[in-house]
DNA sequence: GGCAAACAAGAATACAGATTCTTTTTTATT
DNA sequence: AATAAAAAAGAATCTGTATTCTTGTTTGCC
């Protein structure tokens, strides 16, 4: 149903660095997420880790509510006493895949869009990257978390707060950015456009993630070569 | 969860005709949906109009996983027997809520975008009741039905045809009225770019639909103005 | 190597919600 | 008004899946 797509789309620039988002495993957990049991030996954090990884891969292929417990601990080779000593539920464990996500893809961010790697840029350039980055990360191994992520708010009042804290993030450095492209500008000017230029982004890419018959999609490079166009446009390139 | 708003946030112009697709009750079912079994009676309809219409309202306040077939029943007042000597199953009773809201919607769509009205009128003109029509739709009372019906494609081979003929047939008075207005441009190029302007429209609606806490939202008229901006900018307005 | 705590396995349970079935009522036609 | 077909009620079933529980095993520490 839900295909998996990386690679091949990339826009050259930006294939090697994405491609640390695609292959890495490493399953980050920081934080104490809320409902995930600390796991004390080693035998424990392996299998919780394959859970996850497993459900990342998982859901690339198929809907959350068709992930099954059952299911998830066949594919990744579990019982399902292991599941349940690791994961208060089911809710608890996509949880905990949210964060995996969110955590993975803040390095990638942090790593190809920031303020010194942007100072200098021309705003065509800029904005370029931005897309580029936005497009890797919505095609990335992740694609079915974010896909489950936005679709299905669990929690009504914090809707996935560290998500949107990542989405303020790269506005920021992008209207910092910007602001230095535009010196004559009107700053209230720039920052409100950046934040549309943002939220149109992040609107395509999601219909993508949701939907399969568009024009212009993320299986080719029409999308991407869209959104670089119109945004640049927008802005006034 | 999902409040329901309308008026209010509808810009004047659009107001008087926007009501229609708000206050208008009336069920049309003219194709015979699959699932959905003939009904014979005047009892018969005027029930199965009643759980559609329940439905329709309900999906504004919940999702459609929250909305138990008992539930429906109650809200409804009428009891579960009725509701499956009329559906076959719960996925049929979306179905009919499907049709019932592309049905209506073309009616608005019909009546405010075509190529007689906009004959003669600016792009800018044109572009602006595009976003209204668009926005009004999307703050309609199927705004949970849209919802729904985007984020949970039942048939993978057919998600929601009805729904994207109607779009194609937007895009088309779009790309007719455009390069009317515009008799210098290359109309490849016009095609093109009315094609991911409504997409990107689209985008940014459904976003809004899902998510609630954007900077721009149909709540108030900052997407409807954002966007009018935006296209009209990527338009070379 | 022994011991207690942590953990894994997987069968058994619980439960919510869709669907069916039987009985009773209503409709529409003559 | 009689009658048969259609439909409504709502209690009873059925099912799929999350979750729990019991038993046996592994880990990490001394």
């Amino acid at each position: 149903m839900f295909a998996i797509r990386f690679a091949a789309q990339l826009s050259p620039q930006a294939e090697h660095k994405a491609q640390s988002i695609n292959t890495t495993t490493t399953v980050f957990l920081t934080d104490n997420v809320p409902g995930v049991f600390a796991a004390r030996q080693k035998r424990s954090i392996r299998i919780r880790d394959s859970f996850i990884n497993v459900g990342v891969e998982a859901l690339n292929e198929c809907r959350l509510k068709d992930l099954t417990v059952a299911d998830l601990c066949q594919r990744s080779g579990n019982s399902v006493g292991a599941f349940y000593t690791r994961f208060q539920d089911k809710e608890a464990f996509f949880r905990a895949l949210r964060v995996n996500t969110i955590e993975s893809l803040e390095y990638e961010v942090i790593a190809r869009f920031n303020r010194e790697s942007l100072a200098g840029q021309s705003a065509r350039e800029v904005l370029e990257q931005l897309v580029d980055l936005m497009v890797d990360i919505f095609t990335s191994r992740f694609r079915g978390v974010l896909r489950e992520s936005l679709v299905l708010i669990l929690e009504p009042n914090d809707p996935w707060a560290p998500m949107r804290e990542s989405a303020l993030k790269i506005v920021s450095v992008l209207q910092e950015s910007l602001s230095q492209a535009y010196p004559d500008r009107p700053v209230t000017q720039i920052n409100t456009r950046c934040r549309f230029c943002f939220q149109l982004i992040v609107g395509a890419l999601q219909n993508d993630l949701v939907n399969d018959y568009h024009v212009f999609t993320t299986k080719d490079q029409s999308l991407r070569n869209g959104l670089k166009d119109a945004i640049c446009a927008y802005m006034g390139e």
